[in-house]
RNA sequence: GGGGCACUAGCUCAGGUGGUUAGAGCGCACCCCUGAUAAGGGUGAGGUCGCUAGUUCGAGUCUAGCGUGCCCCA
C-alpha cells in the first residue's frame, strides 16, 4: 500500500516535511560519503556579504548552483559544497558607519578603530540567519558548518602569502595614481564600486581666457566642466593636427580656439585673423586663472599636445589639473610637466587657497566662477549635462579623480596569460569570452589594490621608517622569525578581554603595532597603513578557503581547480575577474584553465516590467514569504524555466503561481491518480511486472519517450543549459498527462486482473519513479514525496532519499522512434479532426460515422491504425478510416526539397519551385509514385527528381469538411442520420444529468434515481439509449415519469427535458 | 564617447551549424469534461521576427549601417 495522496496539496506543508526529512536522515550529509571512490565535482561558491537581506537575485544564483550539483551528485560525483562569506570591504564599514551614525574617516579613529572593528564583525553577520534560512528554505544545499570567512586568520594569511609572493617578483608596486576618491569617507573606490554610482547630473561647463604670453590682447580660450581644478591648472591641451583660429572681436580682443569651433563658440560672422596647426600652439605659455601656489617638479602653464583632445564639445583647448583627471595625469607626466595639488582629501580647499580655503570642491565652483568673472577671465558658461559618478553607498556624496599614493598589482605584466586562461573557460553563454571579459581584458589596467581604510585585510607591507626598505610577509610565523615579541600587545589585550578572537591579531589596529627591526640595519620596520580591496580577498578563495599553502595543501590540490561556479553578470569584473587574475599570476605553471573550467554567467533580476528590483520600490515579495504561499519547488522551477542565461530574468509572483499549475500540479494529479487506483487494486512494486515487449503501444510509447526525455535533459544539464532541459521536462509531463493518463484512466479502473492492467500499473510506476529522479535537481521537494511514497517506504533497500539515487540512465530497450513518431501523428490526426469539429461547429457530444484519415503511405497507416480505437474515442466517431483514394479529397502540390536542392540545382532553385507549382501537382505525385521519379523542364533543360529531392504537401479541397497540418490530412464524414441524432441527444441527456450531479455535489459513486419525461425525437433518444444513460449517471432507478417543477428541467435543441434526480440512499 | 547584450503574437519568452507553413505559456474567444473534478482538457484568432541595405538559389538566423532599451566602462 502506498500513503493515500490526496489531489488537494499544498506544497508549502510537503517542504517542511521534506526539510525535517532531511535534517534528521542527515541526507545532505550521505551524499559527501564516499567521497574516496567517487570522481570529483569541485564547485566554488562565490561569497556572499551577509550584511543585507538576500533577495530574489541572491535566491536565482543559489538555485542555478544546486541544480548542477544536485545533477552531478545524482549521477555519483563527489560534489563537496563549502559555503563562504565574504566579510571585509567599504559596504560593511559604511553599514557600521550608519548604525553609530557617523561618517568618514576622522569620525571613526575618533570612534576607536578597535572598536570599530569588532563592531564590523558583529555587522558582517547580522543578516546571516536570514542567508541561512532563504537558503534552506529554497533547498540549496551547501555546507554551512565548514565556511570559509575572509576575515579569519588563516585566510588573510593566505591573502597575505599571495600578496608577498607577488611583492617578491616584482608584481606589487606603490604608484601615484588618480583615482575615483570619495572625499567624505577618505577612500577610493574601486571601478566597481565607481560603475555602480553614476548619474546623470547638471554641471557647469565653462570657457576661461587664458592669457598668451608675449602676444598683446591675445588669450586661449579653454574648456573644463570641473571649475574647482582650476587653481591647480598646468598645462592646456591641444590636437597637433587640429587648425586652432585666432578670431578678433569686435573690442579688438584676440581669442585662441579650434578652427572648427568657432562657428559654434563664437557666431559664423567671427573674424578669423590666423590660423595655426596644434602643433604650433605646443610650448606657448599662458597666464594660469589663479596663482595660489607654485607647480612642483617641472615646468607649467604651457601649451602641450593630447590624443584625447575632441571636437565634440568645449574650444578644441582642454585645461589640465594632473591631480584631478587620469587622462591629464598621464599627458603631464608623459611630457614632465610639473604637478600641483590644491584640494585636501577631505574634498576642500587647503588654507592657501585664501579665496576658497575650506569650501568643498563641488560646492565652491559658483564662486569660482563669479571670482573668474569679476576678474574678466571667464569667457562663457553653460550648463552641461552628463552621467558623473557617486559613491554607491552615500548617494549624494560625488567622486572626484584625485592623484593619491597607492599600492597596485602589476596585472597588465601578465595580462596575456590572464586572457589566454579566459579563452580557455567555458563561459556560459559564449559571449562573455570574447565579449565583456575579452574587452575588459583588452582595456585592463594595474590593478589599485589599497584602500586607506579599516576594515579589511591589511597591506602585509612593512617599511623601514628611516632608510625606506621595504619587506612584504605571507604569514604571522614570517613576523615571528623577525620579532618574536611582536604581538605581545595583543596577547595581553586578550588576556584583559577573552572575547577578543585570534582573528582579529592579523587586522588593524593590532597589526599595525607590530614592527621590528634588523640587525645592523637603522631604523624601525612599521606597517604601511593601508589595507586591500576585498575583491582580491575573494578572488584567493580557491587557495585561502584552505589556509593554503600554510596549512590543507592536499585540500586544496583536491579542490582545485572549480569544475563549475556561477554568479550574475556584474561579477565579470568583480570575482570572474579576481579568480582568474590571481589565479593566472600565482599558478602559471597549471592547465589552462584555472581556476574554474565552467562559468555559468546570469543576468541581472528584474520585476515583471523589467524593472530593477529595489528594496526602495517594493517591487518584489520577500522569497520566504513567496515561498510560504506557493512553496519552494513553484519559486525554483520559475527561476529555471525564466532563466536563460545572460539574459536579464523577469521575476514575479505569478511565474511562480504558473510553475505551479503548469508543472508540479500535473505531475502531482498523475501521481495521486496512480496512488488511488493502485490503492484500490492492491498494486504495489512487488507485483511482478509484464515484460516491455508484452506491453501495449501506449506504454512502450510513453516509456520511449520517458527515454528521449532522460537523454535530452543529461546533455542539456552536461551544458549548462538548464532552460532547455526545463523545455524538454515540462514536455514529457504534457505528453504523459494529457495523453498517456487521459487515454490510460479506463485501464487502470477495469475490474478484472488482466496483463494489460498489469501493464499499465507497471508503466506509470516506473515513469513517476524515473520522473521523481529527473525532476530532482530542480524540484527537490516535491520529488522526495514522491520518492519516499512511491519507492522507499515498502522498499528498505532503496536509497533513503530521491537525493541518493542514481539520476535515470539512457536505456536502450526503452528506444523505439517509430512509435514516438507515428504517436505524434496520431495525436496530429486527433487535433486535426477536432478543428474540423471546430470549424463545422460539430460538437463532441454528437457522434459522426467516420473519420477517414489521408495518408501518404501504408506503414504511416498501419501506425496510426493501431491507435484507431483511441482516435475514435476522441473524436467521437463510429469508424476511423483510411481513404483509397486521396485524389478524391485532397489536392498534391509538391515543393522542392531545399536542402537537398539548393546545393544541386543553385540558381535553378526557383525556378524549379515554379515549375513544380504551377504543373498539376496531383498528376506529378501520381507519377513519382509509379515510377520512383519525375522530370521537370526548367528554362535550363530538363532536371530529373527522386521522391527524396521533393516534399509532397497536402491540402483539404474545399467541398469537405476536412482539415490539414503537419503533412496530414482528416475528413469527417458530416452527415448525421436519425440513428446519430438520437444517439447525440442520448449524450446530451447524459450531460444534463452529469452536470445535475455537479449541481447537486454528489460523490462520484452516488447512486440516484432518475425521473424524466419529454416528446417526439428526444423521448425516443432517450427510449432507445436508457441503459447506457441510467449506466453512465450511475443511476439505478430511470423511468419516464412525469414530475412537474423540477429543478433540473432544461432543454435540448429546443425540445424540453424535463428531470427530477434523487439521491439513492444504499447502506 | 567606447564595449557588451537585447529587440520574434496583446504580455512573458523559446527558436545548435542559413532551407521556404516561425513555436510555447499566459491572456482572449468559442467549446468539451463527473471515475485526476475547489481540478483538467480541446480548437481558434493574433507575427512584414525593430528599420534599411547587402551576401545567398534561399535570411528570424550571416554582414554593414541606423533606431530603441538595458548593462558595463569612460
Amino acid at each position: 500500500m502506498f500513503d493515500p495522496v490526496s489531489p488537494q496539496v499544498s506544497f508549502p506543508e510537503l517542504d517542511a516535511t521534506q526539510l525535517a526529512f532531511w535534517e534528521n536522515t542527515r541526507i545532505f550529509e550521505k551524499t559527501l560519503e564516499g567521497a574516496e571512490e567517487k570522481q570529483p565535482f569541485i564547485f566554488y561558491e562565490g561569497p556572499p556579504t551577509a550584511n543585507g537581506m538576500p533577495h530574489p537575485g541572491h535566491v536565482l544564483t543559489r538555485v542555478m548552483k544546486d541544480v548542477f550539483l544536485r545533477y552531478r551528485t545524482m549521477c555519483g560525483y563527489y560534489v563537496p559544497r563549502r559555503a563562504g562569506w565574504d566579510t571585509h570591504g567599504l559596504p560593511v564599514e559604511v553599514e557600521v558607519e550608519k548604525e553609530l551614525g557617523i561618517s568618514g574617516r576622522e569620525a571613526i579613529q575618533q570612534y576607536g578603530v578597535e572598536a570599530f572593528s569588532r563592531k564590523c564583525i558583529d555587522s558582517v553577520f547580522k543578516y546571516i540567519g536570514e542567508w541561512q534560512k532563504m537558503t534552506e528554505r529554497i533547498g540549496f544545499w551547501v555546507d554551512f558548518d565548514s565556511a570559509y570567512v575572509t576575515f579569519h586568520k588563516s585566510y588573510v594569511e593566505s591573502v597575505w602569502w599571495a600578496l608577498s609572493e607577488m611583492f617578491n617578483k616584482g608584481l606589487l608596486y606603490q604608484g601615484y595614481k588618480v583615482v575615483w576618491w570619495w572625499p567624505q569617507g577618505g577612500t577610493a573606490l574601486s571601478a566597481g564600486e565607481v560603475g555602480q554610482g553614476y548619474r546623470t547630473i547638471d554641471d557647469p561647463s565653462v570657457m576661461i581666457r587664458f592669457p598668451v604670453v608675449g602676444e598683446e590682447r591675445t588669450s586661449f580660450l579653454a574648456w573644463t566642466t570641473t571649475p574647482w581644478t582650476l587653481p591647480s591648472n598646468i598645462a592646456l591641451a591641444v590636437s597637433a593636427k587640429t587648425d586652432y583660429a585666432t578670431v578678433e572681436l569686435e573690442d579688438g580682443e584676440r581669442l585662441v580656439l579650434a578652427a572648427a569651433l568657432v562657428g559654434k563658440v563664437l557666431g559664423e560672422e567671427a573674424n578669423v585673423v590666423a590660423t595655426r596647426k596644434g602643433s604650433e600652439l605646443v610650448g606657448m605659455s599662458y597666464e594660469p586663472p589663479f596663482r595660489y601656489a607654485e607647480p612642483e617638479g617641472g615646468p607649467a602653464w604651457q601649451v602641450i599636445d593630447a590624443d584625447f583632445v575632441s571636437l565634440d564639445s568645449g574650444s578644441g583647448l582642454v585645461h589640465l589639473a594632473p591631480a584631478f583627471g587620469e587622462d591629464d595625469f598621464r599627458v603631464c607626466k608623459e611630457k614632465g610637466m610639473g604637478f600641483l595639488q590644491l584640494m585636501k582629501p577631505d574634498g576642500t580647499f587647503p588654507d592657501e587657497v585664501t579665496d576658497f580655503a575650506g569650501r568643498f570642491c563641488k560646492d565652491a565652483d559658483r564662486d569660482i566662477i563669479r571670482n573668474l568673472s569679476a576678474r574678466g577671465v571667464l569667457f562663457k558658461e553653460e550648463v552641461y549635462r552628463h552621467d558623473y559618478p557617486f559613491c554607491w553607498r552615500a548617494m549624494d556624496d560625488p567622486l572626484i579623480q584625485y592623484a593619491r599614493r597607492s599600492w597596485f598589482i602589476r596585472t597588465t605584466q601578465e595580462i596575456d596569460r590572464v586572457k589566454e586562461n579566459n579563452q580557455a573557460v567555458h563561459w556560459e553563454p559564449e559571449h562573455i569570452k570574447s565579449g565583456r571579459m575579452g574587452q575588459f581584458l583588452e582595456g585592463n589596467v594595474d590593478w589599485a589594490l589599497s584602500r586607506e581604510r579599516f576594515w579589511g585585510t591589511p597591506l602585509p607591507i612593512w617599511k623601514n621608517d628611516e632608510t625606506g626598505a621595504v619587506e612584504a610577509v605571507g604569514s604571522v610565523a614570517e613576523i615571528l622569525e623577525r620579532n618574536p615579541d611582536a604581538f605581545a600587545h595583543f596577547e595581553k589585550a586578550k588576556a584583559a578581554d577573552p572575547t577578543l578572537q585570534d582573528h582579529l591579531m592579523v587586522h588593524k589596529p593590532w597589526i599595525d603595532a607590530v614592527s621590528w627591526t634588523k640587525d645592523g640595519e637603522p631604523g624601525v620596520y612599521r606597517r604601511v597603513p593601508e589595507v586591500i580591496d576585498c575583491w582580491f580577498d575573494s578572488g584567493c578563495m580557491p587557495f585561502a578557503q584552505w589556509g593554503f599553502p600554510h596549512q590543507n595543501a592536499e585540500g586544496f590540490e583536491r579542490n582545485f581547480p572549480a569544475d563549475f561556479i556561477t554568479e550574475a553578470v556584474d561579477q565579470t569584473r568583480g570575482w570572474f575577474y579576481s579568480l582568474m587574475t590571481i589565479s593566472s599570476l600565482m599558478f602559471p605553471e597549471r592547465a589552462l584553465p584555472h581556476p574554474f573550467k565552467n562559468c555559468v554567467v546570469l543576468g541581472l533580476m528584474t520585476d515583471e516590467k523589467g524593472k530593477k528590483l529595489s528594496k526602495r520600490d517594493k517591487n518584489y515579495t520577500d522569497p520566504l514569504v513567496l515561498m510560504d504561499r506557493v512553496g519552494a519547488d513553484a519559486v525554483r522551477w520559475a527561476l529555471y524555466a525564466g532563466t536563460v542565461p545572460g539574459q536579464s530574468t523577469r521575476f514575479f509572483d505569478d511565474a511562480a503561481t504558473d510553475a505551479v499549475r503548469e508543472f508540479l500540479l500535473k505531475i502531482w494529479n498523475v501521481y495521486s491518480f496512480f496512488v488511488t487506483y493502485a490503492n484500490i487494486d492492491g498494486w504495489t512494486a512487488a507485483v511482478p511486472r509484464p515484460a516491455l515487449a508484452d506491453r501495449p503501444d501506449m506504454d512502450r510509447w510513453v516509456l520511449a519517450e520517458l527515454d528521449a526525455t532522460v537523454r535530452a535533459v543529461r546533455q542539456e544539464l552536461d551544458d549548462y543549459k538548464s532552460h532547455m532541459a526545463v523545455r524538454r521536462l515540462l514536455g514529457f509531463v504534457d505528453g504523459l498527462s494529457n495523453w498517456y493518463v487521459r487515454r490510460s484512466r479506463a485501464r487502470f479502473w477495469a475490474s478484472e486482473d488482466t496483463d494489460d492492467k498489469r501493464a499499465a500499473f507497471s508503466t506509470l510506476y516506473e515513469v513517476l519513479v524515473d520522473l521523481a529522479k529527473l525532476a530532482a535537481p530542480f524540484v527537490p521537494f516535491m520529488t522526495e514525496t514522491l520518492f519516499q511514497n512511491l519507492v522507499h517506504k515498502d522498499d528498505p533497500a532503496a536509497p533513503k532519499s530521491v537525493h541518493l539515487a542514481s539520476f535515470p540512465e539512457p536505456d536502450s530497450a526503452r528506444i523505439d522512434e517509430e512509435l514516438r513518431k507515428t504517436v505524434e501523428r496520431v495525436r496530429n490526426v486527433v487535433t486535426l479532426g477536432q478543428r474540423v469539429r471546430n470549424e463545422n461547429k460539430l460538437k463532441v457530444r454528437q457522434p459522426l460515422a467516420e473519420a477517414i484519415v489521408v495518408v501518404a503511405d501504408d506503414q504511416e497507416r498501419r501506425g496510426i491504425d493501431r491507435f484507431a480505437s483511441a482516435i475514435r474515442e476522441e473524436l467521437n466517431v463510429r469508424a476511423l478510416g483510411f481513404t483509397q483514394e486521396p485524389h478524391k479529397y485532397v489536392e498534391f502540390e509538391l515543393v522542392p526539397n531545399f536542402r537537398v536542392l539548393g546545393p544541386k540545382l543553385g540558381k535553378q532553385v526557383p525556378a524549379c519551385k515554379k515549375a513544380l507549382a504551377d504543373a498539376d501537382g496531383s498528376a506529378l505525385y501520381a507519377e513519382m509514385e509509379a515510377k520512383e521519379k519525375i522530370v521537370v523542364q526548367l528554362p535550363s533543360g530538363p532536371v530529373e527528381l527522386t521522391p527524396s529531392e521533393v516534399e509532397v504537401r497536402l491540402s483539404a479541397r474545399d467541398d469537405f469538411a476536412a482539415a490539414s497540418g503537419s503533412g496530414q490530412v482528416v475528413v469527417l464524414d458530416t452527415r448525421v442520420d436519425d440513428s446519430l441524432r438520437r444517439e447525440g441527444l442520448a449524450r446530451e441527456v447524459i450531460n444534463r444529468i452529469q452536470r445535475a450531479r455537479k449541481t447537486m455535489d454528489l460523490a462520484y459513486e452516488a447512486r440516484i434515481e432518475v425521473r424524466w419525461n419529454a416528446d417526439g425525437e428526444l423521448a425516443e433518444a432517450i427510449e432507445e439509449h436508457a441503459k447506457r444513460i441510467a449506466g453512465e449517471t450511475l443511476a439505478t432507478g430511470f423511468s419516464r415519469e412525469s414530475v412537474p417543477g423540477s429543478a433540473h428541467d432544461t432543454e435540448i435543441d429546443g425540445s424540453a427535458l424535463s428531470l427530477s434526480i434523487v439521491e439513492k440512499l444504499t447502506r
